[in-house]
Formats: structure tokens, C-alpha cells, sequence
RNA sequence: GUCGCGUUCGUCUAGUCCGGCCCAGGACCCCAGGAUUUCAUCCUGGUAACAAGAGUUCAAAUCUCUUACGCGACGCCA
């Protein structure tokens, strides 16, 4: 069994193309059989190495690896020329000379006259021998296919026009040539997004004429955005890397994107070994499904729960060096992140949580200081016993804050809160006593000086 | 316009093949309580859907037909 993503290199690799390539991926794992990555680059106008580039670090980022390829279009041109050349030998195909203003002119035309625009087949007798290729469709009758997810589709030959396999320049066009590799690669499920549905009744002539065994076909219905529209770029980010720049873990985004479109009865949470193992074509939704972050969000959060450490660590990396991040002058990381792992949704919110370890910062938030920074003396009390300490460890600092509170006759609320903002400048920490223990003694008295000093400042 | 595909809570979905267990279940979101050292987490509970109509049947989310709406295709793009 072989299965196969077959992006074309015109752009980054987005989240409809990720779900397809998770689908062909999953099921090919599935079935013990090979999955096949090809790039189908024919339109020399629109592909570019940058595109491809963006595709192939999509992949590897989501870890959907392919067993075989990346096989590129562009290497096998001499394949398809014998292949058009065969099928005009056989009279399966001919040359059209029809000039595209010509063939604009007739789309209006039928168009006004609520017909379907298609070629006329003005050139189909000619016996020309220059100009595009194009291939001889049936007049009459019907094909019909047996979709894996829609079930069985039928098209009546009329509907289809003799389409263009070869372009004047004698560079082959899509149709002709996913035939022609999804032939020659022996891909025998193709699965792809059902924006092809009207092209598979010309490709099924196509096999035919050429004599070829039909693969089965599996069309996945689109991702929507909210709005029901298909998904682009104006819903937010599309591009698959833009979510790993987001904070997103690869495994969650699969995740998220196997159940879009894809259920196996109420289970939401699937590991990747889950998804290959449980993954069916039969459960594979018909209708459309919009992309709702909100869910994704959730599933990043359960996988920062669960990961390990090492692992975030490892995930990390990338953020901490797109933000410039140092983490050489603090506390040990894997304590922060094991601190952070429970409060954070996603890992650029991890990369700013864990600044306050080791970062120094100059001012506090202006709306928080102005309410937790009133009154003095519990900071100074803080600090004084604070400064004495001498085993600087989470339970002895407790100990300290609740001291305060006792001397003062006050709430902890009094002292935790200022305190919080006095150590993370936004208020934004866990556990204050632990929070404080990482920040580190030197550092956690300066910025209780900085709230004095804030004070004072206000007071004035 | 023509052809194709689709339609269960706001969203993702279970159930539809083989009609009764479904006055429709789960998850996200939201709301209300509880626990908690903000946040987060956790626990409990709640709101909310079978597109509409007709038919078949003792019985329909499930079968049939019609309508509506949405999406897709209609390129010398893929």
C-alpha cells in the first residue's frame, strides 16, 4: 500500500496541506505501507526553491516523515512528453491552436447562456500539430468512482471538456501528470482534499486511455475558518510554522488537526502511535470543518502538562533563542520550567514566564503598582527578615511572609500580592515562596528596594 | 449560471450503514458554585443542536422525496 502528499511549491505549507499530509501519512503508518512525498512543481511560473524549502521544514517540524521521495515533477519531464506523445499517436489525444482570447471569448458566452464554460472541441479534427495538447474526453456516458469518504460519485462525461495536457511551451499540466506519477509511483490510495473531485472524473479517463489500474480515492472535505469561508490567510495564521512561532507543540497541532474531520468515537486526546493505529478512512467526516483555535489552545496546554521536561526544554530552545533569551544567569531551568509547565498555555507564554528568573526588569505594571503598592511597611518588614535569611528555600520564606502577617495582624493578601508584583513586575507568578526561592535571594531584595522605592516615589 | 459535494449544540464531533437503548452523548468555549497564595490547575453543576417541509412506519437524527442554505469546480494553477 502507498499512499503520498503532493504539494505544490508555491507558498508555505499550510493547515489544510498539513491535515491532507497528516491523513496520507497516518494511513500509509496504518497499513504498514509507504508514504510518498512529491513535489509537483510543473508551473515553472509559481514554484520556487523557497517554497519548497518552507514545505520540507513544515514536515520535518511536524515530524510527518516520508519514506520515499521527495520526488520532484520537473526530473521526470521526459516521462510525460512520451506519455503525450503516446496518446496523440493513439488519436486519445490532439493539438489545439485555439488562442486563449478565443477560449475567453466562448467561457463568456456560455456563461450568459447559463451553460457550463467548456472547450468547445473546435480543434479536435484539425489534425494540428502545434499549440497545447489536449485530451480527447468521451462525448457521452458516465463516470463513476467510489469515493473512500464521500462514497459513490457519479459525473456525466458532458460535464467535462477536452482538457489541456500539454501547454504550448510542451511543459505537461497537473491532470496529466498526477496520472502519470501516481502511476508510475504505484500510489494506490490518493488521498487529497476534495477540491480535486472534479478533476478525478477526468483523471479516471485519463487511466483509462493510457490502460492503467485505478487507485482508490479518498477526497477530504476542506477546513473552513470561522466564518465558513474557506481557511486563508485574512482567519490568521494558516502557515504550519506560524503555530510553531506561536508556541504550539507539533504533536498538539496534529492532534488538532486529526480531529478536524476525523473522530474515533469520543476520544480527543490521541498520541501519535494513537492516531496510526486507530486512524480509519471510514470515519472520516463528509461535511467541512471550521478551525477553532480555542480547541487547539486547549490541546497545547495538556501536552505542556503532560510533557517532560527535557522535552520542553528541547521544544523551548527555538523560542528562547528567538527572543534572546539568556538562561545562563538564574536559577537551574528545569526547576522553572517544572514550575511553569502547569500555568502555561502555550510555550511563548513559557519563554515570557520564565524571563523573570532571569531577567532584570526596570519598572512594574503601572495599574498593578498603583493598587499592591501603598503601604511600606509590610515590604520593609519583608525585607528585613528576608535579608537575615540565611537557608534560602521555599518553606523558610514562607515562614517569613506568615511571621508578617502575624506581627502586623494582617491578611496574607497584604503581603503576597505585593510581593508578587514586586518579583515578577506584572503579577503574573505561581507559588510566591517558591517564585521567590528561584528568583534568588540577591535578586528578590532588589526588587523589593525597587516597590520601596516605587512607593516612596508615588508618595511624593 | 452549470455541475458536484455537504447540512447534529457557537465550534469539533458520537449516533446514521443494520429505524426503537437518543425528549440526542462527549470535547472546546461560555456561565454558576467549590478548592486554591494572583494567574493557572483541579472538582461539581449548567446553558446549548438533529436546516425546513412532506412521505414510509407502531416507531425516524437514522429510510425516501422536495426546498433552502453553504462550500467547491468550471485556467496554457495545482
Amino acid at each position: 500500500m502507498k499512499s503520498r502528499f503532493a504539494p505544490s511549491p508555491t507558498g508555505y505549507l499550510h493547515i489544510g496541506g498539513a491535515r491532507t499530509a497528516l491523513f496520507a501519512w497516518a494511513w500509509a503508518k496504518k497499513q504498514k505501507g509507504s508514504f510518498v512525498l512529491r513535489i509537483e512543481d510543473t508551473d515553472r511560473e509559481r514554484s520556487t526553491q523557497a517554497s519548497v524549502d518552507a514545505i520540507l521544514d513544515g514536515m520535518n517540524w511536524l515530524g510527518l516523515d516520508h519514506d520515499e521521495g521527495p520526488f520532484y515533477q520537473t526530473d521526470r519531464f521526459d516521462r510525460y512528453k512520451e506519455i503525450i506523445q503516446q496518446l496523440l499517436d493513439e488519436d486519445k489525444a490532439y493539438y489545439c491552436e485555439c488562442s486563449k482570447e478565443r477560449l475567453q471569448i466562448l467561457r463568456d458566452e456560455l456563461t450568459e447562456k447559463g451553460e457550463k464554460a467548456k472547450y468547445d472541441g473546435c480543434c479536435r479534427d484539425k489534425k494540428l500539430n502545434s499549440g497545447v495538447v489536449r485530451f480527447k474526453n468521451h462525448l457521452e456516458g458516465f463516470v463513476s468512482f467510489d469515493d473512500a469518504v464521500k462514497g459513490l460519485i457519479t459525473i456525466g462525461n458532458k460535464e467535462l471538456d477536452d482538457l489541456i495536457i500539454a501547454r504550448s511551451d510542451g511543459t505537461p499540466t497537473y491532470n496529466l501528470t498526477v496520472v502519470v506519477d501516481d502511476h508510475d509511483m504505484k500510489i494506490d490510495t490518493v488521498i487529497r482534499g476534495d477540491d480535486h473531485i472534479n478533476n478525478t472524473p477526468r483523471q479516471i479517463n485519463l487511466y483509462e486511455a493510457l490502460g492503467w489500474q485505478l487507485p482508490e480515492f479518498a477526497h477530504l472535505p476542506m477546513i473552513l475558518g470561522s466564518d465558513g469561508a474557506r481557511l486563508s490567510k485574512r482567519h490568521g495564521a494558516v502557515s504550519v510554522m506560524a503555530y510553531r512561532d506561536e508556541g504550539f507543540l507539533p504533536e498538539a497541532l496534529l492532534n488538532y488537526l486529526v480531529r478536524l474531520g476525523w473522530s474515533h468515537g469520543d476520544q480527543e486526546v490521541f498520541s501519535l502511535v494513537e492516531i496510526v493505529e486507530l486512524f480509519e478512512l471510514k470515519n472520516i467526516n463528509k461535511a467541512p470543518a471550521s478551525f477553532n483555535q480555542e480547541k487547539l489552545i486547549w490541546l497545547n496546554q495538556e501536552y505542556i502538562k503532560k510533557a517532560s521536561t527535557e522535552y520542553l526544554i528541547q521544544q523551548l530552545q527555538w523560542h528562547l533563542d528567538y527572543q534572546s533569551v539568556d538562561i545562563s544567569n538564574g536559577p537551574e531551568f528545569f526547576r522553572v520550567i517544572e514550575h511553569l509547565q502547569e500555568r502555561s498555555k502555550t510555550l511563548v507564554e513559557m519563554t515570557n514566564g520564565l524571563k523573570m528568573f532571569y531577567q532584570d526588569f526596570s519598572e512594574f505594571d503601572e495599574k498593578l503598582a498603583k493598587k499592591q503598592f501603598k503601604d511600606s511597611q509590610p515590604i520593609e518588614l519583608l525585607m528585613n527578615k528576608l535579608s537575615a535569611l540565611e537557608d534560602w528555600a521555599a518553606n523558610n520564606i514562607k515562614d517569613q511572609i506568615k511571621q508578617v502577617c502575624d506581627e502586623l495582624e494582617i491578611g496574607f493578601g497584604k503581603i503576597g500580592q505585593p510581593f508578587r508584583l514586586a518579583l515578577s513586575g506584572n503579577g503574573n507568578a505561581g507559588n510566591i515562596d517558591i517564585v521567590s526561592e528561584l528568583v534568588g535571594k540577591k535578586r528578590t531584595l532588589e526588587r523589593l528596594q525597587m516597590a520601596l522605592d516605587y512607593i516612596s516615589q508615588s508618595c511624593n
